[in-house]
DNA sequence: TGAAAAAAATACTGGCCAGTATATCGATTT
DNA sequence: AAATCGATATACTGGCCAGTATTTTTTTCA
């Protein structure tokens, strides 16, 4: 909290406010943070919302007040999944970078970093996006196609400068946002790849894809 | 039906039999390409068997002579997917080939085929596993590992012959498994791509995951 | 053709679950 | 300390659905 914002307390019960917002984002994250895993453990269905209410120790109407209902979760949760994958690609599209074939590998390294990270939240949204009301769905996969064109954009910058092999298909993005979503499928913390490896072999295998590999060295 | 069934039919009644099992059979395959078709269409645990049920023009109770109870239903079609999978893999495996680069990518088309034949089943099977009893999971998962060891395999013999690139990982076999299970995602029948145009890519595509591009002609 | 068996339908049950109406509790105000 | 208010809990409802008991229809065959 700021010097402004206590000085001000008495006077406007600004803090008040800003204090009471943070425990709200607060609550609704843990909530998100919960469900995303029991989602990801049983399915969005078969999960109910007493399960994810006795999992943070409250009960059903407390989630009720804090989300219109059920599928507003599960919209929260693969929100989550896409917009920190796309904002970790703009950013790092906005970075510089000597040459295309080292942004596609450092774009791949952080998506996939992403995907890693929160592997309960991209593997619900994979999963469970047609349960979606029309709205969200909509909203989600604009998130989702967004982010396949910039990838696909800079596969052709990358052709076009020369970088990776002029017979590629910039249909290639396609399939290296498939290697990055299949991750989850056999990587599990604690399993016998470490992130990092997996990360590594993942570089490796969308650089290969673009036919923009390192020469052996 | 042969001559000889046909012949001891009054003795025996072996024709009644096996005509009778044919039915059997006959229904069976109906309920489970249905039921796949609606559990991709709406999930697993959110598709009721009264749906399933009224798609066919029968009715629920119909549907337990034939199946013990909804996760048998969900068995058989994961098992329809991975075991058709592993059929096509083996008989190609089993075939005349030039060299591995021309195994794997035939071995690739064959697999692709199949998943854009059975779409439903495939995805399914990957979505839904997880509801499966725990014998049935474990009888899935073996032939999931079968499936993937095979590939392994063919890729080591690829680079140990110097036809894949020798810095190539055996673990791209699954890399390889994530391209093809990732058709479903964006491949739809009368969409934009045509199937043949999507195998080609596939193709392409593991060839350069193996490190076994064919040369530029 | 009619009795028995097989196949499938109707009708029901018990439990679960999303969502809600009402009650409680603790903090803040007066 | 009584009144108010916000936050959360208790208690409930209505509908759905896997699975089953019973009845009806169809087939078999003597």
């Amino acid at each position: 909290m700021s010097a402004v914002a206590r000085k001000t307390r008495r006077a406007l019960g600004a803090e008040n406010a800003s204090l009471k917002s943070e425990f709200v984002a607060f609550k609704t994250n843990r909530i998100v943070e919960v469900a995303s895993r029991l989602f990801y453990q049983s399915g969005y269905s078969s999960c109910t919302l007493d399960n994810v209410a006795e999992q943070l120790g409250v009960t059903k109407p407390f989630l009720y007040s804090y989300f219109k209902n059920k599928e507003a979760i599960l919209a929260a949760i693969c929100e989550v999944g896409i917009s920190e994958a796309l904002a970790v690609l703009e950013a790092t599209l906005a970075g510089d970078h000597k040459n295309h074939r080292d942004l596609l590998a450092e774009v791949v390294r952080q998506v996939g970093r992403i995907v890693i990270d929160r592997q309960e939240y991209v593997v619900v949204y994979q999963r469970e996006m047609k349960h979606l009301s029309a709205d969200d769905h909509e909203r989600i996969l604009r998130l989702r196609h967004s982010f396949d064109h910039q990838i696909a954009e800079l596969i052709r910058e990358g052709i076009e400068a020369g970088e990776f092999r002029e017979d590629t298909d910039s249909f290639v993005a396609v399939w290296i946002g498939g290697l990055i979503s299949w991750i989850p499928t056999w990587y599990s913390p604690g399993g016998q790849r470490s992130a990092d490896d997996v990360i590594d072999q993942l570089v490796t295998a969308a650089l290969r894809l673009a036919g923009a590999e390192k020469p052996t060295n």
